[in-house]
DNA sequence: ACGCGCTTGTGGATCGTTCAAATCCTCGCA
DNA sequence: TGCGAGGATTTGAACGATCCACAAGCGCGT
């Protein structure tokens, strides 16, 4: 054998191609295509013998050419940002492992990547917008992602708007607040309804005195969630007026603000906007002695590891991020592949893990 | 213009190439990609009339033929495993981050996928093994993958060899405990000198009896950690006979544990083989109306954030995961460019962070 | 017998980049 | 003036899959 032959040549280190499978099999490259993504163009005796030459080689199609020809990549881009180290908010575990999860059942995988500020890259433009949007414009220029999936879509919200903006698909956690303008489809987790449960609950167990330990108005999120607490509380007829507090997320303002509460109003029960303050209310309890859980009841929001492992068990409002992510995954699969989309947002209820501090 | 142009046609919805740049530059394909990848090969004159007509066109390469060119994605892939709920070990997120971070920094991104065993799929071949390689092989034959990142190297270990058989790049966060024939890059965090660390600072505090509380015997990260607590106490002449306790990895046990040493050795501190077993102490402590830090001192592993928030604070070992990220990028991106490695395995020093529980 | 339509399979072109090798250019020097 | 050396630049050919237009094969009605 002079000059290996051409193309079909059974190279040993080589992956196998679709040619090799085709040769395999005594067929055309276009036939094993076809084998794989339209198997019902084929008769069913073809098919088989494609399927075992297939097997046989253990082939996989090459992404990257597939990725060239149909100028699609099957990734989604998710930018994780910087962990804030002391707030009990890990619940991005849980929402990864799920995205990651329906997107393998869609047939996509999860690209990460960061806003990549490199000390002293960002070159003179260095504005906040730039900031907001940055690492997604190379990624999409270089048609390294079909879609992004963004969170935290708090807070003036650039990354939306830029995205719409220039067509690029993608979903969001979480509503488009102070947009009204927007247009693009999103998945979110009622808050407010998350509370009114954790609210009910404690008025089940006989509490009337509610305080509520939330964030800053400024909050979006804050805000929805509150309106749970007012809310429902004025539907038993319970007051609400001096029993709120509101600040940073942080422990240290969860035990200020029930530091104050307690001294002020007694109140025999806190409803909290996040299980971080609420683990600062913890701290308060004990350093003023009093026994959570008997004494005084607390709730917090999110059903973080924290919750689920400190001391009497923190009942806690839990977001259904499984959910959440499968949604995503939904709208973004029927964005890409240009289906209707009915409705752009989906408001999911989250629901309430009940332990041993209520 | 009748029948538009040939290739360099500067169509209006499509990303611009290489050749709209050459064209734009009035040079050619080839130089405008060695202007990209080899800047030293052209004259100055050239190159910076290159990069005006890429920044002109805002163009960036095609991630996909590149990558079919190349043959090489430029990604790394990390598997994410279900997450166990009701443990305090949530150092995922930390070490996530650090990945993606020092991933970019070397020119990767982050590939998540997940073991994948879509609901009754999984063919009949569902040996352990195949499971524990669920998903590897798909993503190395498809080269949609340069490299792996493995976690979780303990127990039987499959992957590691799995991947080593067939020459695939990868790098281990945690050693080939049970594996002295491998030969594999590894990094790991020297969990033995990080417990030496903690049971020093108990000791600097006053204390003599102090006890263990850890995994089972079959858990080689558990008796790695175990002979740092026995090697300190010895080391300053302390007794180590019945302090010890060894069972799973949960918050009960934790407390069952703590609970039984109470009644019996009545030690003045605790040193855990994570948080999650020393979050059950702390249940233990409150239980029996001791004060944590106060009258007994508890010293945690793994830096979690139910240590950092959880009441009195919870001392812990801190693992430097963004160290080991920045390890394991370092040994992957020499390995994939054929570097040689001088040592295959690193092993990191942890820290204490010290809080209100010693 | 003939043509029509439907199934099934074929070769060629293409996606956008990089590799390998050939060509052009410039400059120093005999 | 001619010529080789060496760098700068260009050309043609992959990489491996899918899309496109079209050709056989086959059943069926007239």
């Amino acid at each position: 054998m002079s000059r290996g032959s051409i193309s079909g040549a059974r190279h040993e280190g080589r992956a196998p191609t679709l040619a090799t499978v085709a040769h395999e099999a005594g067929v055309s490259r276009q036939t094993v295509s076809n084998a794989l993504n339209s198997p019902h163009l084929l008769r069913p005796e073809t098919l088989e013998r494609v399927r075992r030459a297939v097997d046989a080689l253990g082939y996989s199609p090459n992404r990257a050419a597939r990725n060239l020809r149909t100028r699609s990549s099957h990734l989604l881009g998710l930018r994780v940002d910087a962990v804030v180290e002391g707030t009990a908010n890990a619940t991005m575990d849980r929402f990864l492992h799920s995205l990651v999860e329906s997107s393998k059942d869609a047939g996509y995988h999860v690209l990460l990547f960061s806003s990549g500020v490199a000390a002293g890259d960002g070159a003179e433009g260095g504005l906040a917008e730039n900031l907001a949007v940055a690492g997604y414009d190379d990624l999409l220029r270089s048609t390294a992602v079909d879609a992004f999936v963004i969170t935290d879509t708090y807070r003036g919200n650039p990354q939306a708007g830029w995205l719409e903006e220039r067509g690029a698909p993608f979903v969001a956690f979480g509503r488009p607040w102070d947009e009204p303008a927007a247009n693009h489809p999103w998945v979110d987790v009622d808050g407010r309804t998350g509370v009114m449960l954790a609210v009910e609950h404690l008025v089940e167990r006989g509490h009337e005195r509610i305080a509520w330990v939330g964030w800053q108005k400024s909050s979006f999120i804050g805000e929805d969630r509150r309106t749970g607490w007012t809310d429902a509380m004025h539907g038993h007829g319970l007051p609400t007026s001096r029993l709120s507090a509101r600040g940073e997320d942080s422990v240290d303002f969860g035990r200020r603000a029930a530091l104050a509460l307690l001294e002020n109003e007694s109140p025999s029960a806190f409803a909290c906007v996040s299980d971080t303050v609420a683990m600062g209310v913890l701290h308060a309890l004990a350093e003023t002695g009093l026994a959570c859980g008997r004494d005084v009841a607390v709730v917090g929001f999110d059903d973080s590891i924290a919750a689920q492992v400190v001391p009497p068990g923190l009942t806690s409002v839990r977001q259904p991020l499984e959910q959440v992510a499968v949604e995503i995954v939904n709208l973004l699969d029927r964005r890409l592949s240009h289906k209707p989309i009915d409705e752009p947002g989906r408001l999911l209820v989250p629901t309430l893990s009940v332990r041993g501090s209520s």
